[in-house]
RNA sequence: CGGGGUGUGGCUCAGGUGGUAGAGCGCUUGGUUCGGGACCAAGAGGCCGCAAGUUCAAGUCUUGUCACUCCGACCA
């Protein structure tokens, strides 16, 4: 009743307008705000909070496979940026430019980072003489700027945070088993950090980032059955290497060029999260980059005892190592529940007289609303498991949700017709040819999301030409 | 960069044929409340996105511009 039309107002549902129901929920839950340059976002405290944890998890995993942080600068100056053709011309239309310094205009214009190549390549030039020296294992958190045309929150801003990893190594095998490693690394990360399955795979050869060998890719399904390309990791070869002259004296006295990787995930991660779990009452985060785990709300907090037992509830779990907030303010408690639902804390305690004599507090969750007795003094031994428990529901979830929508397609009528009537991703055979791609995209708007690993058993002509196959491939409409 | 939509207190919006700005919600203070978005009372808050133009007079008409948003082309 009032309840369900007042919830629904709140946020537009995501059946009536995917798109608007996002923005709504980025304000809304005050992940962001809009700044006054377009494509550049505020993130305010709680999506900062989210980033910081998603930065935390990931780099706790950088650091465990020997990975060190640096900084590059924010500049790259022209001549650098351009010595890497493939790579300029990929970035070339999307570069900001910085022409002057004051009122002096600059001897030669500064690139503001795309992404961090060059600047990494000219340093690795100086620093890298021997096998010794090998393997270099950066990495960097920073932001970078890209000129896009049209933005949205998180998914495309033309400033955003990410990190990028930056590898040096002696030999073509290693580089293409640290581009492979971190493609798994990613894929964990998604899967137990953020609780969203992914499909990997390597992109084509016009999908790939400009001055790779190859581009590796984490692809997830959002609740639109989109694609969102949500973390990449490539082989650079010795291409960089060569433009740069960065060799080192091997083994046997010979010099040779380094084999290099990059890789990264960035904050559009975020839009992730929000498109693949959250629903028509908010967002649902997953507890690993929840800021606040548990939401304590005290009911009736002028009655006796309430206030003091509520604390005592919250300092409980802070002991536990749990990311807790208390409102105590003098808000009504369902306005509460509606707040914290919006903002996806997953799990809600409620602790109000009636409790208090019967020494328990109610756990709800987010994702099922399912409701809990907790004794208070288990509480906090038990919300862990509550939290463990929403994050394999909402992963399960997401997971059935993807499966059931990925259609395997052998004629180019099916594909059409597919790709038009059922959003979701299209597995289909591919004879290689850019033309057939090409042709995918021009009628359908899909594009190749990646080449599955393993063939499409009995499928072995392209769903295009209807020649003979090489790959099979993950097809769909991305973001 | 093409096509559509929208810009008026913090938010959602109202302001026929031009005459110097309103409501609801929110906010502040005090009080009563508290198990799914409470109530009473008293307050604060707006050069109407920006810039030109027409006019005695522009939120209102003209032109330009900017931002947001949606749909396409390009990208994480």
């Amino acid at each position: 009743m009032g309840k369900n039309e007042k919830m629904v107002q709140a946020i537009t549902s995501r059946e009536e307008d995917f798109s608007r129901w996002y923005t709504d929920i980025c304000l809304r839950a005050e992940l962001c705000s809009y700044s006054s340059v377009k494509g550049c976002i505020i993130l305010r405290p709680y999506g900062y909070g989210i980033w910081e944890l998603i930065s935390c998890e990931l780099d706790r995993r950088f650091k465990e496979t020997g990975h060190q942080n640096v900084m590059m600068p924010l500049f790259i100056p022209e001549g650098m940026l351009q010595k890497e053709k493939d790579h300029v011309e990929g970035f070339a239309p999307e570069v900001a430019w910085v022409t002057h310094g004051g009122d002096e205009q600059l001897a030669e214009r500064l690139c503001v980072r795309p992404t961090s190549e060059t600047l990494f390549c000219d340093h690795y030039a100086d620093i890298i003489e021997s096998w010794r020296d090998l393997p270099k294992l950066y990495n960097q958190w920073v932001s970078v700027v890209r000129w896009e045309k049209t933005t949205r929150p998180f998914l495309r801003t033309r400033e955003f945070f990410w990190q990028e990893g930056h590898t040096a190594h002696a030999t073509e095998e290693e580089a293409v088993r640290e581009t492979l490693d971190m493609l798994d690394l990613y894929a964990e990360f998604y899967q137990n950090a953020l609780a969203i399955p992914v499909l990997r795979g390597l992109k084509s050869e016009s999908e790939k980032f400009a001055g790779a060998v190859n581009t590796y890719t984490v692809e997830a399904m959002m609740h639109d059955g989109k694609a969102l390309q949500a973390g990449t990791t490539h082989y650079l070869g010795d291409g960089f290497a060569r433009a740069f002259d960065i060799q080192f004296t091997d083994k046997d006295n010979t010099l040779r060029y380094i084999h290099q990787t990059s890789w990264g995930i960035s904050s559009r991660s975020i839009g992730g999260i929000i498109m693949v779990h959250g629903d028509d009452d908010g967002l649902i985060l997953p507890p690993a980059v929840a800021p606040y785990q548990v939401v304590v709300i005290p009911i009736a907090a002028h009655k006796q005892g309430v206030g003091e037992k509520a604390a005592e509830l919250v300092d409980r779990l802070k002991a536990a190592g749990l990311r807790v907030i208390l409102d105590d303010s003098d808000r009504m408690p369902g306005w509460k529940y509606a707040e914290y639902e919006m903002k996806g804390v997953p799990i809600r305690l409620e602790i109000g007289p009636r409790d208090i004599e019967k020494g328990q507090c109610i756990a709800v969750s987010r994702d099922n609303r399912e409701k809990r007795e907790l004794p208070l003094d288990q509480a906090a031994d038990l919300v862990p498991s509550l939290l463990e428990a929403l994050h394999d529901r909402i992963y399960q979830k997401a997971k059935k949700s993807m499966e059931s929508r990925i259609y395997d397609v052998e004629s180019w009528d099916r594909f059409v017709e597919t790709m038009e009537k059922t959003p979701g991703f299209i597995r289909a055979a591919w004879c290689g040819s850019e033309d057939c791609e090409a042709k995918v995209k021009e009628e359908t708007t899909a594009t190749s999301r990646c080449i599955a690993d393993a063939k499409v058993p009995g499928s072995s002509s392209c769903v295009v030409c209807g020649k003979p196959a090489l790959h099979t491939v993950f097809w769909g409409k991305a973001y």
